[in-house]
RNA sequence: AGGGCUAUAGCUCAGUUGGUUAGAGCGCUACACUGAUAAUGUAGAGGUCGACAGUUCAAAUCUGUCUAGCCCUACCA
């Protein structure tokens, strides 16, 4: 039997189908069961388990899903590794913010090791939520050996890169790992440099109002300059613009875009009253010079008039500039070779007219574009050599003028870095206003004046940042620009313009990759070097550090080697818990080589760290830890007072009862991720008498009783133990150790421990770790060879599995992981890191805003699967829009592809296993009704869904799931549930089995079962369910013939192959002939008001030509059936009652006629008949327009025919239908016969009797009806299954209308 | 500021190399059907295709400028 159900529910469908893949472990076997050697590698982008998962990570993760699971089908095993990224920024934050201490804390108030343990916890904490939406969506990943980016393997592997990095040289023979130092915002009130993610978070950019100056720059005469003098006294000076004066000190250069027209005026210095020539961009004239004032005498100027009188004196390019000398604005320090190469004019093709003068002040240290100008002209930098001989600029670290600078030595360079009651003084000015005025006195400054603009502040101090030279590590990726831009140029990017726009584009742009960040929690950049960075090593493996450390051992610098150390042994029985516990303590410091701090006590500092730590947690609590918390709470477990994350002494218990001194733990974190560590945990509270129990998240979540249960046995044992103790466990806990949050035995490669090894270099001096970490997006495009441990272990299965052949995820990434797996891969390996990627846009909300949590606007996931089922959440997500285009989400757009598609499908299996049980059907595969036996519908039907297999393939394989699920849809909606099953009911309930009806049942069978396969990458739970309730019946069967409907899963079968024998466009033309002339026929009934049930005696159709009624003659018993007219007839030229009327084929005449298409399109809107006749029998046709003459053809012309006088016609395009409205009494009584019908039909549903009860009905004696019961007694009795059908004078039968004038009684009963 | 994406009916989206009257679904209104029935069908209303200019016989489609929304990048002085 097929199962049949009431109605349709798919989350009850998720919950059965998800059960099932558990069991019967469908996922890997899916994975299995497919060649090593057939692979489609698929790269997992991690999602960082510290932020909770939202909607927007179903659409991406549907994204990989979809493909990965369609290439499964197509036979390919596809792996797909999971993954989480652990580092960055992010977990620094959200752990200083649960902790409450910020960065300058770290090493104070907590130790460095306590942070770096607090990040390893944090950073998995939502863990069992990702883990919990992964499943309930149905996305595939392999969630039992997922990579993680702070394992020492992974770092490890990144190591390895950095250094192949490192070797590599450029055709320059330049390391593409390198010191450099570039201009970065640098915070100077927090001594430390920020990334741009710390200057986009919120509020970091702020209006602020700073005192802008133009400045004169007095130019040196000489042959180049010759041109902008004209008299020897002349003082020319070019006018610069700058919103921060505290940089002109350090000004060494101007620099003009060559293609900009610069002026020069005469006037006078607004200042001083001093005549002056001055030069600035032409289109900048009207900002500094009112047009009236070029009409003022110069002879009336008098010092201090507001309005100068000017000329413009000549104009000029910027090129004529370059090279030109000016004279040091501020000349506190010089060099030689400033004197030489510096305080010249640059061109820059980024400077602009926009504002300002059109020439830019150039300070290089303290603005990127300027540095860049700088260097390509090879001008010096300016400022004050240290002892080592390297320049540093004229601003110090905190923000100060350096002594240099007489005039502001010490002062601020921002106003806001004074403590805010100087700021309050009366006479207090900003430097920059200080040095405004100076430039005033001198006769340097052309205006001054307050400018808003907006400006990044540090997050953290609230003040304005620098943008300051800054020592960093660069990968020299602008090296292989050229390599990056051709080898992604042959990846297939979805959409097309973020391969060739947004990443293509910046490609072409790119600048060497900034690797530093000076942090703790990430990849420590592996990087030794002696104090005066003469030598320095890189380090590309543990076992070549160890090997470095065992010289550092010999040399004197280490103590011992933590990597030779062997692992702490588990303790010997017999000897007491602390004595135990110094020991382990003893080799774990070793170990880790941190020994000699004094951390045997538990001291006030790291109590209180506990305790903050515990509370944090407990606002955090994951959701199996939330579950259990509900049970136990307020002592509703058996009255039992428990506490949650509770700190005994040095160590956190998840649950504990004191009075029973049981610790409930619930594993929410990885779980092999420190099994040492807990054992040794374990071992401490049992040694002072509590008693350990022990539940996954998953056992808490989805089987409490059972958790409860063992919960109360062991609180029985306990109860026991502590009764038969002669006193309950009294001995003090061991004090702590300092490493209560938990650390992984073995040398940790984070920091600080990797800041303790110290190597020798080969001249013999000691050489430190540079202390940068690496950006964490190098994690991430390490990905595909640190994922394996790459190249320590694992080399073939890299090879197989490498490039990938699919990633995708949010469009945000483009410059992100979408760059650096890029990046790497080219520069390491020159490959590319993927075939094909899609970008995959944001998720909106349904007005199209950001969701935000302070909009509250975010859409809860697990709400949304648990409401409406993955399947639905999925396909609505990939149905609505393409994926790289935004989605507005909308819960209703949800419902409206559960009813329309899965309810549609539904309904459509409910259908075929109501009657299949019925008929006793069961599909059988050796047993298949050969396609030419059966019917013109079955056989369209099958082209339709051969037609479908070929779209969606080629949908799919160009990564078009849209277009492939929307053909789905109008597959099954349009053509089998709108026109075949409509079309089919009655061959299903009709009539005992025989060919057609068999025909029909395994047609339907096969649509059912090939759209289920096309909709499993979509929609994985309902695809199966489909699949598993299609083939259950024959299983057994099809197992032990091994034909291909044996597999448990439809994601363990073949995909159906596209088929071009099974299409047959022509008889697809045939079938869309006569859907449209069954609309038109029933738009005429609609229009005229004659019901479908109303027999009607004829149709007309007109032909205009001979093959359109070869086609309508194969479906013209369908187009009766369907619109209950008796005979089709057929209109020829031949019966005179054809108007024909023609259009102009714009698209064929357009190409040949030009500009006097019109007047054409004119003319033949006017042929008659014979025109039309005289060019369809000639073949060609001279039309003359406009005094031209042209040669028509048939194809230029679209024919159809006008309304038929006297009859009711209607028409679409070309097909024109005239529909016989006379109603005959024969007609009117058949009409009468199938209203009769139906109302004995309802009366049977009404009374609910079984599809197969045979009937005896009795009708009252209407004398309307007469003719009726007359005439169609046997057709009557025939569809009711009725044995007896009389009339009856009075009957106590059901009070039924026929039409507005009778209504009769009508009886029916089972008859027996 | 630069780069990119988007803009078509009340809503969500199609619209192939320019070509006749710009389509679909939902929603709305009316009607029909009734052995799929909390299903289905038919019809109607609803559009200056974001704005402007250009190319062309012909533009939702190509080009340019602009506007709005969003994303990424960014101290332009």
């Amino acid at each position: 039997m097929y199962r049949e159900f009431k109605h349709l529910h798919l989350p009850s469908i998720d919950a059965e189908i998800l059960q099932f893949w558990d069991d019967e472990q469908i996922f890997k076997k899916s994975v299995d069961q497919r060649p090593a050697e057939n692979a489609f590698v698929f790269y997992e982008g991690p999602p960082s388990a510290n932020g909770k998962p939202g909607i927007h990570h179903v659409i991406s993760r549907t994204v990989k899903d979809i493909f990965c699971r369609y290439q499964t089908l197509k036979g390919h095993r596809v792996e797909r590794k999971g993954g989480w990224d652990t580092h960055g920024l992010p977990i620094e934050l959200q752990v200083e913010k649960e902790l409450g201490i910020t960065k300058e804390d770290i090493g104070k108030k907590i130790t460095v090791e306590e942070y770096n343990q607090a990040c390893r916890t944090t950073v998995m904490r939502f863990k069992d939520l990702w883990d919990d939406i992964t499943r309930k969506m149905g996305y595939w990943v392999d969630l039992d050996d997922p990579y993680i980016t702070f394992k020492n393997e992974y770092i490890e592997s990144c190591w390895w890169l950095l250094k192949r990095l490192y070797e590599k040289r450029t055709a320059n023979d330049e390391s593409f790992l390198y010191k450099g130092f570039t201009i970065q915002p640098y915070s100077p009130a927090a001594g430390t440099g920020l990334s741009t993610h710390e200057l986009n978070m919120p509020g970091c950019y702020r209006d602020v109002t700073d005192f802008s100056t133009v400045a004169m720059f007095k130019v040196k005469r000489e042959d180049k300059s010759d041109f902008l003098f004209d008299a020897n006294d002349e003082d020319v000076r070019i006018l610069a613009w700058t919103t921060t004066p505290w940089t002109l000190p350090s000004n060494v250069a101007l620099t003009v875009g060559p293609g900009i027209t610069y002026a020069k005026v005469r006037t006078f210095s607004p200042y001083t009253g001093a005549p002056v020539s001055l030069v600035l961009a032409k289109d900048r004239l009207p900002a500094y010079f009112p047009e009236e004032n070029a009409a003022l005498a110069f002879e009336d100027y008098k010092e201090g008039d507001k309005n100068i009188p000017f000329r413009v004196e000549k104009t000029f390019q910027g090129t004529d500039l370059v090279g030109l000398h000016f004279e040091q604005l501020m000349p506190y320090v010089s060099s030689p070779e400033l004197e030489k190469d510096g305080f010249r004019v640059l061109p820059g093709d980024w400077v602009t007219t926009e504002d300002g003068t059109g020439v830019v002040h150039t300070a290089p240290y303290f603005g990127a574009d300027d540095m860049r100008a700088c260097k390509e002209n090879g001008v010096p930098m300016i400022g004050v050599p240290d002892d080592k001989g390297r320049i540093l600029p004229l601003v110090d670290k905190q923000g100060r003028f350096v002594p240099e600078v007489t005039d502001f030595a010490g002062r601020y360079v921002k106003a806001e870095y004074y403590p805010a009651e100087v700021q309050a003084e009366k006479d207090f000015k900003p430097t920059d206003l200080l040095i405004a005025l100076k430039l005033k006195d001198e006769n340097k400054a052309f205006r001054i004046e307050k400018y808003k603009h907006s400006y990044p502040h540090c997050w953290r101090t609230d003040k304005p940042v620098l943008y300051y030279p800054l020592d960093s590590w660069f990968i020299r990726a602008s090296a292989a620009r050229e390599r990056m831009a051709e080898l992604n140029k042959t990846i297939n990017w979805k959409p097309a313009s973020t391969g060739s726009g947004r990443f293509g584009v910046w490609l072409e742009n790119l600048q060497d990759w900034n690797l530093s960040r000076s942090r703790y929690w990430g990849v420590p950049l592996p990087i030794w070097r002696t104090e005066d960075e003469n030598e320095e090593l890189c380090i590309g493996s543990i076992e070549q550090l160890s090997q470095e450390v065992n010289k550092a051992v010999a040399a004197g610098f280490m103590s011992e080697n933590p990597f030779s150390t062997p692992p702490p042994t588990p303790p010997q029985g017999g000897r007491g818990a602390v004595e135990q516990a110094a020991e382990r303590r003893d080799a774990k410091s070793a170990v880790s080589g941190y020994s000699g701090r004094p951390s045997f006590k538990t001291d006030p500092e790291r109590w209180k760290f506990l305790k903050d730590y515990v509370r944090a947690n407990r606002k955090n609590p994951t959701s199996a830890e939330k579950d259990m918390w509900e049970a136990l709470r307020d002592k509703q477990f058996h009255d039992i007072k428990f506490r949650r994350q509770h700190a005994i002494e040095d160590f956190i218990a998840d649950f504990v009862s004191l009075e029973y001194r049981l610790v409930v733990e619930i594993d929410g974190d990885i779980h092999d991720l420190q099994p040492e560590y807990d054992k040794y945990r374990m071992e401490f509270l049992e040694a002072s008498g509590y008693s350990v129990i022990r539940f996954t998240n998953s056992e808490v979540q989805n089987e409490r009783p059972a958790v409860l249960k063992k919960l109360w046995q062991a609180i029985q044992v306990q109860k026991n133990t502590l009764a038969q103790a002669e006193s309950p466990s009294t001995a003090p806990l061991p004090l702590g150790e300092g490493s209560g949050v938990g650390l992984k035995t073995g040398f940790d490669l984070h920091r600080p421990y990797i800041d303790d090894i110290i190597l020798v270099s080969p001249s013999g001096k000691p050489m430190r770790r540079e202390l940068d970490l690496i950006d964490v997006w190098f994690d991430s495009g390490s990905m595909p060879y640190a994922q394996w441990h790459y190249p320590f272990e694992n080399q073939e299965k890299w090879k197989q599995n490498y490039p990938a052949d699919f990633i995708a995820e949010g469009v945000d990434q483009t410059r992100g992981w979408f760059y650096t797996l890029h990046a790497i891969a080219v520069m390491c390996f020159d490959s590319v890191a993927y075939k094909n990627v899609v970008s995959n846009g944001l998720v909106l909300d349904k007005n199209g805003e950001k969701m935000s949590k302070s909009k509250g606007n975010v859409v809860n996931p697990f709400e949304t699967i648990d409401e409406y089922g993955a399947d639905a959440t999925r396909w609505y997500m990939i149905s609505n829009a393409a994926p790289w285009d935004n989605l507005k989400f909308d819960e209703n757009g949800i419902v409206e592809s559960r009813n329309k598609f899965f309810g549609t499908l539904f309904n459509t299996y409910n259908f075929f296993a109501l009657y299949a049980n019925l008929d006793g059907f069961k599909m059988d595969e050796s047993n298949v009704l050969p396609y030419n036996k059966r019917s013109e519908l079955d056989r369209w039907i099958i082209s339709k869904l051969y037609s479908l297999v070929a779209d969606y393939h080629a949908a799919m394989n160009d990564y078009e799931p849209t277009k492939a699920c929307r053909a789905i849809e109008n597959f099954v909606d349009e053509h089998l549930s709108n026109w075949y099953v409509r079309l089919s009911r009655r061959r299903f309930w009709k009539g005992e089995m025989g060919e057609d009806k068999l025909a029909a049942y395994q047609t339907l069978f096969e649509c059912l079962m090939v759209v289920g396969q096309l909709s499993a990458p979509a929609a994985p739970f309902f695809a199966d369910w489909l699949y598993r309730n299609l083939t259950a019946p024959i299983k057994a069967t099809a197992k032990a013939n091994n034909t291909p409907l044996q597999h448990d899963s439809v994601h363990l079968t073949d995909l159906t192959q596209p088929d071009p024998s099974k299409v047959d466009k022509a008889l697809e033309k045939r079938m869309d002939h006569a859907q449209r002339i069954c609309s038109l026929a029933l738009s005429i009934r609609k229009k005229d008001k004659l019901r479908v049930r109303l027999p009607l005696q004829k149709i007309l159709l007109p032909v205009l030509d001979g093959t359109f009624q070869v086609e309508v003659e194969a479906v013209k018993p369908l187009i009766l059936a369907e619109i209950n007219v008796k005979e089709l007839e057929y209109i020829t030229d031949a019966s005179g009652l054809l108007k024909k009327s023609a259009k102009a084929n714009f698209k064929t005449l357009g190409a040949k006629l030009g500009k006097d298409m019109k007047a054409a399109a004119a003319q033949i809107a006017e042929f008659n008949n014979d025109q039309i006749a005289a060019l369809e029998q000639a073949g060609s046709l001279a039309l003359s327009v406009n005094g031209a003459s042209y040669t028509i053809t048939p194809e230029d012309l679209v024919v159809s025919t006008e309304d038929l006088p006297g009859w009711a016609t209607a028409s679409d395009g070309t097909i024109t239908v005239a529909l016989d409205v006379t109603v005959t009494p024969e007609l009117q009584a058949e009409g009468l016969a199938r209203d009769l019908v139906n109302r004995i039909q309802n009366i049977r549903k009404d009374k609910d009797f079984n599809v197969t009860d045979r009937v005896v009905v009795t009708l009252e004696r209407h004398p309307a009806i007469l003719p009726a019961v007359e005439q169609f007694h046997d057709y009557i009795k025939g569809e009711t299954l009725a044995t007896d059908l009389v009339l009856a004078d009075a009957l106590d039968g059901e009070k039924v209308e026929l039409n507005d004038e009778v209504a009769l009684s009508i009886d029916a009963r089972i008859s027996l």
